[in-house]
RNA sequence: CGCGAGGUAGAGCAGUGGUAGCUCGUCGGGCUCAUAACCCGAAGGUCGCAGGUUCGAGUCCUGCCCUCGCUACCA
């Protein structure tokens, strides 16, 4: 393990909220995997922001008869605030917005351009002169020249699937004003991706073969095998950054290649905030950089960004991308649009304090390998016979145990007999089978193990019976309670990538916050709470969901949904 | 259409050549310390379909079907 790691996790796009996907996708393995490298000791800077800029925002802004900076105001505080009530724990939460990005991406862009790295190509392209902007694709809609169908986009005709050039539309319309679009001339600056082939194709195709995902290797392979082409990094819009070089005056680049840089630029901002040195953590071979993306993301984060990093010469490339899949929500694909998803803002208020449950619940069942679905259903059992029965059960029942026997001082044993060693190593093996399969990206198998120290606890009470033996066996009793204090110390520690808030409920329940434990603890080479210790009364750690909180979200999932 | 990923018990998943496994759900039993929670046991699968390689295939090869994604200005 090395001991320095860039840990960044894709910057949300400021036009709408957080949602479950994001959340499974994105956030929360990157929170765990950031979590457990910092109780590991390591030198953790987990990075984020919002990416504030592109076509998108400007048009909802238009739409919407706002300024772009309204837009992205009011979602960045949004999102930023829904993090962190969520327990996302970056390091830094920073905006493209700000100067320190601005600052960063064009020194990035002139590094490159002097460098001679990108070609000028001047091209014609469509023109709103009544919105005075260029048109991207999207924004066209006319005749499909293949089904005639009246409502084709400029990329793609959705009747009859056909894939289009904006300029081969019958009776083109911009969607912004309804005029007539022009042709017209116009000068961008393009990444040649296709010089680059070679670099990913050593770095990827035969550097990476068995160490990354399949899914991520895959979808790399298959745009290397199609062959690359250049690509504009600037475009003619007047929400972005300046391009910042002479002749290029109302060009902006490109929101894609701004927005990979702000996890540079959010660097540097909370290095200067913590008076440390930000350029190790992109330029020392000795730290792993690790990008945390959905899939729409991967050639973002495996092509294009990486030949940035590359042809600048001094940065570091990823060790690894792993991206996931997608997340359904009731059978159907998450949709803002339609208004089909679970918005992160609105269940930090209708579920308060049950942070963890939507955590435990998006890790059991995260995309790791394919789509998978979200429902109400699996959301309530989950929590209930899962977090509820399982886990909050056995801490309960030894809680309970210690407090009624021996007033919440945990008892004094002299040896400890051979099978309550074995139930001891047996734990430690599970908490080190957990920490590796985080360091493998495998999150749902890591939740599963977390999941069995507490069943291992629950059947270790059930063979022992404590409460049978208590009159006539009752220093057999002292050690069965002493040893299941052991276990419940040790879910406390490995609890806390992914339940961080249980995490500290349980420290507090069992007294222990001064121990100041940490993951080698959870090995189990040595006792971790000793006798003596005064522990504190029952808490439940998790709430029993009822039938009718789970109606009712369905209820507001159909009826809010748009078609 | 091309490319990528996936198709394994009612549901969600693991399993890359050697007697099909885990969690939830269901059914039966045990326990009563515990949020009617916990523990044990059982039922339940022609591993998408069809061929092939092999002593032996969920696992390798070929073809087909289905789902999702990408296809370069939807960020």
């Amino acid at each position: 393990m090395s001991k320095r790691y860039t840990i960044t996790a894709a910057l949300p796009y400021t036009n709408g909220p957080i949602h479950i996907g994001h959340l499974a996708g994105v956030y929360v393995p990157a929170d765990i995997y950031a979590r457990y490298l910092r109780n590991r000791g390591k030198d953790v800077a987990f990075i984020c922001g919002s990416d504030e800029h592109g076509v998108a925002i400007a048009l909802k802004a238009k739409m919407e008869n706002k300024t772009p900076q309204q837009i992205i105001d009011y979602y960045d505080e949004l999102i930023r605030n829904s993090f962190n009530s969520f327990g996302i724990s970056f390091d830094n939460y920073s905006r493209t917005s700000r100067k320190i990005h601005y600052d960063t991406s064009q020194e990035i862009f002139k590094d490159l351009n002097k460098k001679n790295i990108f070609q000028e190509i001047e091209s014609e392209q469509l023109y709103d002169s009544e919105a005075k902007q260029f048109l991207a694709d999207r924004y066209v809609i006319g005749i499909c020249p293949i089904c005639q169908n009246t409502e084709a986009y400029g990329d793609q005709c959705e009747s009859c699937g056909s894939s289009l050039s904006a300029t081969e539309l019958i009776n083109p319309q911009s969607t912004l004003s309804g005029s007539k679009p022009k042709m017209r001339n116009t000068k961008h600056w393009y990444l040649p991706l296709d010089k680059f082939e070679n670099f990913i194709n050593e770095w990827i195709i035969k550097g990476h073969k068995s160490d990354w995902k399949q899914n991520v290797y895959g979808q790399v392979k298959s745009w290397i095998d199609n062959g690359l082409k250049p690509r504009a990094v600037t475009r003619d819009l007047d929400w972005g950054i300046p391009v910042p070089i002479d002749g290029a005056k109302g060009k902006v680049l490109y929101v894609w290649f701004d927005a990979p840089i702000g996890y540079i630029s959010s660097t540097k901002e909370w290095a200067n905030n913590n008076g440390i040195d930000w350029e190790p953590y992109w330029k020392d071979k000795e730290t792993k950089l690790i990008h945390f993306i959905g899939k729409d993301n991967i050639v973002f984060h495996c092509i294009i960004f990486p030949i940035m990093l590359h042809a600048s010469g001094s940065f570091i490339l990823p060790k690894n991308v792993p991206a996931n899949e997608f997340l359904n929500l009731e059978g159907e694909k998450i949709s803002t649009s339609k208004n089909w998803a679970v918005w992160l803002h609105e269940y930090l208020e209708e579920f308060p304090n049950q942070q963890d449950t939507l955590r435990y619940v998006l890790t059991s069942n995260a995309p790791e390998t394919k789509d998978n679905d979200f429902t109400w259903d699996e959301f309530q059992s989950r929590n209930n016979n899962e977090l509820v029965a399982i886990y909050g059960n056995f801490i309960n029942r030894v809680v309970v145990l210690t407090n009624k026997y021996y007033d919440g001082i945990i008892p004094k044993i002299e040896t400890r007999l051979p099978e309550d060693e074995k139930i001891i190593d047996q734990i430690g093996i599970i908490s080190k089978k957990i920490g590796s399969s985080i360091e493998k990206y495998k999150f749902r198998e890591a939740s599963q193990n977390l999941m069995q120290i507490a069943r291992t606890g629950n059947k270790y009470l059930a063979e022992k019976e404590p409460w049978k033996l208590i009159d006539k066996d009752p220093k057999r009793v002292s050690e069965i309670i002493y040893t299941a204090l052991q276990i419940s110390a040790c879910l406390a520690i490995v609890s806390e990538p992914f339940l961080p808030f249980t995490h500290e409920k349980l420290l507090s329940i069992l007294n222990i916050e001064s121990l100041k434990l940490s993951w080698n603890d959870a090995f189990m080479k040595n006792d971790l709470i000793p006798s003596g210790h005064q522990i504190s009364k029952a808490m439940l750690l998790f709430k029993k969901i009822e039938d009718i909180e789970i109606e009712n979200q369905r209820l507001k999932l159909v009826n809010n949904k748009k078609i």
